[in-house]
DNA sequence: TCGAACTTTCAAAATATACTGAAACTTAAT
DNA sequence: ATTAAGTTTCAGTATATTTTGAAAGTTCGA
């Protein structure tokens, strides 16, 4: 396979795993794009080389400023702007880590905190169902989220040493 | 709150968490709805009670039961087929990081185990970063597929029991 | 073998999501 | 103050996904 060619099924990949993953497609290509880039873009070279338009270029790329995944450039003497992304993959899991934990995971803990305290009938099936479900999945909730803030802190040859480890 | 506003919540949370998981929302819903159902629940009273129609239900249902988080039950003497969810969260969890491992995280790992293989000038920035990228997302993700699978065997508190340990 | 009870399918409609492109806006040099 | 280089916004359009509902299919008892 050719370097051009391979770029290209990278940034495929890639975006296919974003959009299974709730990023969106574009979005994913993008941040593919510049992963492959040994220096940073403009929106004009990411237009081209992806065949979007300019809004979309500039939406995109402000999304993944937000993600910390990319970080605007400016050069002394020119107006136009840059993109870069950095390309520690350790620092993309943490950050998507982080993210999805503060905007879906926290939101549902907290919702079913509220549940687990909801009280009912002891002899009623529905309730003690309803509750033994809420109880179980906020505990397996919790735990996910210890893991992912131990994930988020850690240094990755420690993390994947102690995960691995164990897991032997 | 009371139970059938509590119940109501359960399932409104548990569907938008499965929307931004790329579990339709629905599907996620009629789980939920499950989950809190003490016994199973024919095809009508889904649709009753989530005012769905009926082809979406039985769409659902069998996308569940391709999740292996749902089972048909048949009764003696009864035309009618009921669902019933499995109400075990570790096995949920289990069985969804099965099936996303399977569909999502195996397919890329493969790309992605071709594009290390690319050759290309070693002196070309293009080249080096194309495949320093590559190499580390390909490490990544196999470490990812390694504890997945380790989840996928292991027993529910020997599995948070390590983690949380080394994590403390 | 008929028909009632139930399930499955899928084309069409509804809804949700993403993208475009041109106008509005910003900034800085002249 | 004007202009040129660039960025941002967003209404409208295009695309993708989900849902409906009615027709076709299945199964089983009489």
């Amino acid at each position: 396979m050719e370097l051009p060619e391979a770029k290209q099924k990278f940034i495929e990949a890639w975006g296919k795993l974003g959009s299974e993953w709730g990023i969106n497609r574009t979005m994913a290509q993008v941040h593919a794009l510049l992963l492959l880039t040994p220096d940073a873009l403009t929106t004009e070279e990411i237009m081209e080389a992806l065949s979007i338009s300019r809004g979309n270029v500039n939406m995109t790329v402000r999304d993944l400023i937000n993600w910390g995944l990319v970080e605007k450039q400016l050069r002394a003497g020119e107006r136009k702007e840059y993109f870069y992304a950095d390309k520690d993959t350790w620092n993309i899991a943490r950050q998507v880590a982080k993210e999805r934990r503060k905007r879906e995971l926290d939101p549902v803990i907290k919702i079913l905190d509220e549940l687990v305290k909801v009280e009912g009938d002891k002899k009623d099936p529905g309730y003690k169902t309803f509750h033994k479900t809420v109880t179980d999945i906020n505990k397996l909730a919790k735990n996910v989220d210890k893991t992912l803030e131990t994930m988020i802190k850690a240094d990755e040859s420690w993390f994947w040493g102690s995960i691995l480890k164990i897991f032997k």
